[in-house]
DNA sequence: ATTCGTTATATACATAAGAATATAACGCAA
DNA sequence: TTGCGTTATATTCTTATGTATATAACGAAT
């Protein structure tokens, strides 16, 4: 037990509350990245299509496709390439950019998680998942 | 410079994007304490009333009132005392555990931001400021 | 009793986000 | 040139969230 989980404190009675947390990317518009984003992304790989991920997450194709015209617009370089029609209709791929997206995202994540585990006792799920 | 931020990297390209973050406190239906509802709390504590602190934070009277009943509502002993009727028309007070939340959260809260500093160079203005 | 500004409560309205649906464009393969 | 499943795009429908508005209840002071 640290500092901050110290003494009567309702605030931390763990077996009431979760501390959740959730971090994101800025840009222009809004939204860059953020966890939703990256595990599309990572799904799209996964897949190798956006109709694809986005029916493995239960999201809708229209939705998925407006997360990755937002991503490819904000980036500087895409993060995903689309192919409309083709050999099996076409598909999505990520770009090496994108690739490290997903990882870079990944590890400051994994860090926040692992600070705030240590500081508030937060367990595994205690991290948002959305957006 | 620290690790995350070495290298070519699009995510780390502080010109372009902010990292933002935000925690909060999950209680049995839903959200229990996050950073708009502890401003709630501090306006309240300096004005007295419920809807002096709305009005100071361009929020409505309902809104804010369903807030602090929500929080109420969660926690094991109240952090607000209302009083409809009376000496001005009744006002709202806050106990000592309500005040005992606020510092704790801000505590959390500013490690995080501490945290965040380190490992993404994050501004000051970085940190999520609603709900 | 009347007045006061607040809390408490209900209802209707506005806005935004996403889901559902439909359709066109695409380009390779057969 | 036809078929295929995808991307691309527009439109409509839900749903959720908060705003706006109105009204009643409250209780001390006058």
């Amino acid at each position: 037990m640290n500092e901050i989980n110290k003494g009567k404190n309702i605030v931390n009675r763990k077996a009431a509350y979760k501390w959740k947390a959730r971090i994101w990317l800025e840009g222009e518009e809004g939204t860059f990245l953020g966890y939703g984003r990256v595990v599309l992304l990572e799904r799209i790989n996964e897949f190798g299509s956006i109709s694809k991920a986005a029916r493995s997450m239960e999201m809708s194709y229209k939705h998925a496709w407006d997360l990755v015209d937002s991503m490819n617009r904000q980036a500087p370089e895409p993060l995903i390439k689309t192919a409309a029609g083709g050999k099996g209709g076409g598909g999505t791929k990520l770009t090496v950019a994108g690739k490290q997206a997903i990882k870079h995202f990944r590890t400051v994540m994994d860090r926040l998680y692992e600070f705030l585990a240590k500081e508030t006792g937060l367990s595994q799920d205690g991290l948002a998942k959305k957006t």
